[in-house]
DNA sequence: CTAGTGCACTGGTCGGACCAGTAGGCTCTG
DNA sequence: CAGAGCCTACTGGTCCGACCAGTGCACTAG
């Protein structure tokens, strides 16, 4: 039969204790988003723990987006309502550390971001296929801008922004929603700088806009596949020259 | 003109200035997984501050999954290899706090699945197709083993494992191999006790390895658009009676 | 009734102290 | 001389008490 099994126990320490019953005390609603948390001595009276345990836990539950403490506040700690910031530190400390190349995270919005178009292809509504022309009217308004000065980059980015965005919410997937999000300004980051050297860029600019035209007439004819495939062509289109030439191939599979 | 563009100046903690080095240290390689940092003692000396400050930098660092301390150990706090434990985590709690639905997050998984199969029908070496067959082999032995007594669960869980993070491997994208794993886990989490009260778990488990081995054999046969859209309806027809019926046609709307 | 001023309290930081635990050098023994 | 056991100098975990610069609110003076 064999002995009793027993489990190696960890020591657990006690500001993890204290994170545990906060964590619980969030998720289960106890705690909402807007709501306090008690003073720093309060809540070392009632967990019976000293000041710096409760200081570290606190900054734990600071860590994973969950709180927020300023001094002075009277009210103590503030409960957060989620976002997406703990996800997108741990998503950037990945593709730093783990050495993310820049084809994986643009395969990665690929995936997503046709994926998103695909369901939203079925599930927009006339409201939101509005947002997404008004999104590529104003790219076209930016490009328009930056012909004449050079101040173009940001409101097309911004515009870009837009578009993906309403495609995502559209797409009813919170989850998709926010990973495209955090993954979009990895991508961003990485190629910032080389963004703006692009001696082509008016014509790359150009191209995109007509990509985004395609994809939204597609999703207002309800062809779901064809919007999602125009849309990874759009992506790989608009960078895959920032790619290393080698990485491509694999960007490329994914069109078809 | 405008006079000059002042920049608010958020009041920046000196446990945060400690975070910041520390993590740009191990960013930069200068730190690399395995080595330790000064003990805390060292480390109040060469940044100027107290204990308690490095303490919390401490944890804020081992909250990211950046090193771990370990009582007693002379050498000081360890720098880790990246793990997506805080991915996992931050994960977690946005399908918790967030509300993320269990359809939500099937669908992810049909989503990032099928592009890691779709991308793994052209990337795969005979040596990770040889690693898929054997997955599915061990998935009908643990249904064979679980007919008899009540034993196979687990092992036919860990053979489906061993199946979908070869295909992920195999895709060559370490973002989606992450991804899927850390979603996995958590839709697992979620139906977990439901799983075993399945009646008709057998013919679940028949079908679901039968699902399995056309998708194996498409991705043999190189046609990787037919794989992915095996996959998931593999997916579908596994997860489908987990999800309440109103929320069903999202993930139908990805079979075509 | 309003505007200004304190006050009580907050979080941030510091320094010191104690404890349980570890690792490696040391001594003592065979 | 070799090995087993102890011992000490550290470690991180926790506690305590103190000070500071801020914040909100009540209270007061106009």
């Amino acid at each position: 039969m064999g002995g009793p099994r027993f489990e190696p126990v960890r020591a657990v320490r006690a500001y993890e204790r204290v994170v545990e019953q906060v964590e619980e005390a969030i998720e289960s609603g106890a705690l909402t988003p807007g709501g306090r948390l008690p003073s720093e001595r309060e809540l070392m009276v009632q967990f019976s723990v000293s000041r710096s345990t409760v200081r570290e836990a606190l900054r734990v539950l600071q860590a994973r987006g969950l709180v927020r403490s300023r001094p002075g506040d009277p009210n103590g700690a503030e409960v957060l309502p989620f976002t997406p910031a703990a996800l997108h530190k741990s998503m950037t400390t990945l593709a730093r550390v783990e050495e993310l190349s820049l084809a994986e995270l643009v395969q990665f919005r690929m995936v997503l971001d046709s994926a998103a178009i695909l369901l939203a292809a079925r599930l927009r509504t006339e409201e939101q296929l509005a947002e997404m022309y008004a999104a590529v009217a104003a790219m076209r308004a930016a490009l328009d801008a930056g012909e004449a000065g050079d101040e173009g980059a940001d409101s097309f980015g911004a515009a870009d922004l837009a578009f993906h965005d309403a495609v995502a919410r559209a797409s009813g997937n919170k989850l998709i929603e926010i990973c495209t999000d955090v993954v979009r300004s990895i991508v961003l980051k990485l190629i910032a700088g080389r963004i703006t050297d692009e001696p082509d860029r008016g014509a790359l600019m150009r191209r995109s806009i007509r990509n985004h035209e395609d994809v939204v007439a597609a999703m207002r004819a309800g062809d779901g596949p064809l919007a999602a495939r125009l849309s990874r062509k759009a992506m790989y289109d608009y960078y895959a020259g920032y790619v290393p030439e080698r990485e491509r191939g694999a960007l490329r599979a994914l069109l078809e």
